[in-house]
DNA sequence: ATTGTATTTGCAACCGTGTTGCAATAGCAA
DNA sequence: TTGCTATTGCAACACGGTTGCAAATACAAT
């Protein structure tokens, strides 16, 4: 697979040792369409051999170390791990949307981003943004109760 | 003492029982130049009688469900609380500023309410806006690195 | 002042996310 | 194949936060 041998490129070109862990982990990073938490990683890991709690937490943060992962904290404070674009620049700054049914949260890519008017003095570093809901797959048109 | 007299009316006025854990918790966050955490709560509770560790979390979520006081995860991922501005309104969807120096949470009024365009099938119940940066006090002008 | 009762509190036990220490395993170079 | 060392797996821990439930208490009604 194509993928893979991508992959292995980018570990090996670190210095690291290619492990399964760091292959199956990094390709389902780049696969995924939005930020994975430690668990969600795991569940998707655990058809084939299971990869430990531990392991994963490291080969997580180490592929944020290594610039190949950004780590992000969630609404709910937990780290959210998305595959790093290779093509150098950081995560940009874009909403999120967080399902409140199922607690997934989304990358909303075109934001406007219009900054509110901060008062005198004030700098700001970071602007979260964060639209509440129901997505797509949670949304049942007749009846929308939670 | 007036403070006291202040805070016990406006839990009243939330047909709320007057205890001394809101009381003192209330006070102390009014008090208070940045968001405290629940352990600052807890230590700065410490001398007097100290309040129990679930009762602080209970009141403290029970100040935020009254609109009494806010909470926001600091860059440590724990919860900061500090006091919400009492000229009455019950807390509107508006922008928060985060101080991620002193901690400190206030409430950006004049909030462009420009809701970005959202995939289909997903609905929006409430948008949370949060400015992180540094605060006016905190903001030295020489060096403003980071 | 006393009583009744619903609200709060305190305790103990628990949960989830994330971390540390250390022995066993397994990449990879020689 | 062998050997070295990075990596893994396990067990145990740390910490912020939550839950269930019985005891205490604010406050309204006598």
């Amino acid at each position: 697979m194509k993928e893979t041998q991508d992959i292995s490129r980018l570990l090996r070109e670190r210095g690291a040792r290619v492990t399964p862990a760091r292959l199956r982990v990094l390709a389902l990073l780049r696969g995924a369409e939005r930020g994975l938490s430690h668990h969600d990683v795991e569940k998707a890991l655990d058809d084939g051999t299971p990869v430990d709690r531990v392991t994963l937490y490291r080969v997580l943060d180490w592929l944020v170390e290594q610039g190949l992962a950004h780590k992000v904290a969630d609404e709910q404070r937990v780290f959210r791990f998305s595959a790093a674009s290779t093509d150098g620049q950081p995560h940009q700054a874009h909403a999120h949307f967080v399902c409140d049914d199922c607690g997934k949260v989304f990358c909303l890519e075109d934001t406007p981003r219009a900054a509110p008017r901060l008062p005198a003095g004030f700098a700001s570093t970071q602007v979260e943004f964060e639209v509440h809901g129901h997505c797509a797959a949670c949304n049942v048109p007749v009846e929308a109760h939670r």
